[in-house]
DNA sequence: TGACCCATGTCAGGATTCTGACATACATTC
DNA sequence: GAATGTATGTCAGAATCCTGACATGGGTCA
C-alpha cells in the first residue's frame, strides 16, 4: 500500500535500503583502509587468499565481486608490491595458484583490525538474535536473486 | 568462535553478506533494466525526481549514491534525450532544479515495472515480518556506520 | 558593509573498471 | 583418438567514475 503504479517508494523500499547500507560499509571501510594504502578490493582479495591458499584469479574475481580482468591486474600489483606471489608456470592447466607472503599476511593483519572495528561499529546496537536473522535474510535475498537471473 | 585474531571468516560475515547481496541485486536490476538502455543510476535518478520534482545534481547525486560530477554528465545525456528537464539559468542561487519531461515519466514507468519484479523476486520467501526486522536492521547498520564517519 | 564559510555547478585530468576477444588447457562425448 | 564444451589467463580498447580544482551564490557574524 502506499506504493501503487506510480513508482517504488525509495523511502520503504529494502533495495534502495540495501543499496544505502552497503554504500555506507564500502565509504567506511574505504576510510579505515585508506592510511594503509588499500582499498576495499585489496583488502578482500588478501582476506580470500589467507582463509583458502592457492586460490585463482577468476574464483578471487568472484569472491571480490570484480571481472578477472580486474583482478588480473591488482593481482600483478600485489605481487610488484611482494604481497602474493604466484607461479610463472602452471602445476596443472592453466591455474596459477596463488599465494600470500609474509609480508602480504603482515599487512593484512593490520587491515583485519581496521575492518573489524568497522564490522562491529555497523552491527552496534543489534541484539544477537538481530544479527543472526540479518544473516538468514541476507542470504535468502541473494539466493532468490541468483535463481531468476540464470531464466534469461 | 573460529574467527580469532587470524582474519574474519568471509562465510559468516554480515559485510561480506550486505555485498554480495547489494551486487546481485546490481546484476539483477542492471539485467532487466538493460533492454530499456537504462542502468541502475540512470532509474535512480529518474526515480528521485519522480517522488521529489526539482531536485538538484547535488542531491541527486547523494541520492543515487555518485559523485556530483557523475550524476552532471548523467543529467546531461537525459536532458539530451528529453528525459529531463532543467532551467538555463539558476531561478535562485546556483541550483538548476531538474524535473521530468512526459516522455521521462513514461520510460520510467516501463523501468519501474521491471524494478518491482526484481524486487518481489528477492522478497520471496520471506514473512512480512521478517520483511520489516530486515527493514529496521539495515537502517540501523547505515546509522551506526554513517556516525563513526565524522570522526576523522 | 565586508570577511568568512559552506554548498553548488562545472571543467580537466587521471585512475579504475568493464566489454570484447583470443589462445590455451582440461573434461566429456562420440 | 578427435570433436566439443567449459573455464582460465591475458591483451587491447572503450566507457565509466573519481580526484582535484576553480568560480560563483548565499548565509552568518562582527
Amino acid at each position: 500500500m502506499g506504493q501503487e503504479a506510480d513508482g517504488i517508494d525509495l523511502e520503504t523500499s529494502l533495495g534502495y535500503l540495501l543499496k544505502e547500507a552497503s554504500s555506507a560499509l564500502r565509504a567506511a571501510m574505504d576510510d579505515v583502509l585508506r592510511p594503509l594504502g588499500m582499498t576495499v578490493t585489496h583488502y578482500s582479495c588478501l582476506e580470500l587468499l589467507a582463509q583458502r591458499p592457492g586460490l585463482s584469479n577468476s574464483e578471487l574475481a568472484r569472491g571480490a565481486f570484480v571481472t578477472r580482468q580486474s583482478m588480473n591486474v591488482l593481482l600483478h600489483a600485489l605481487e610488484r608490491e611482494g604481497h602474493v606471489t604466484r607461479p610463472a608456470e602452471a602445476p596443472v592447466g592453466k591455474v596459477l595458484p596463488t599465494r600470500l607472503t609474509p609480508r602480504g599476511r603482515r599487512i593484512l593483519e593490520k587491515a583485519t583490525v581496521a575492518v573489524r572495528s568497522v564490522e562491529e561499529r555497523m552491527l552496534a546496537g543489534l541484539s544477537e538474535t538481530e544479527r543472526s536473522e540479518a544473516f538468514r535474510v541476507l542470504q535468502s535475498m541473494t539466493r532468490s536473486l541468483r535463481a531468476g537471473g540464470d531464466q534469461g
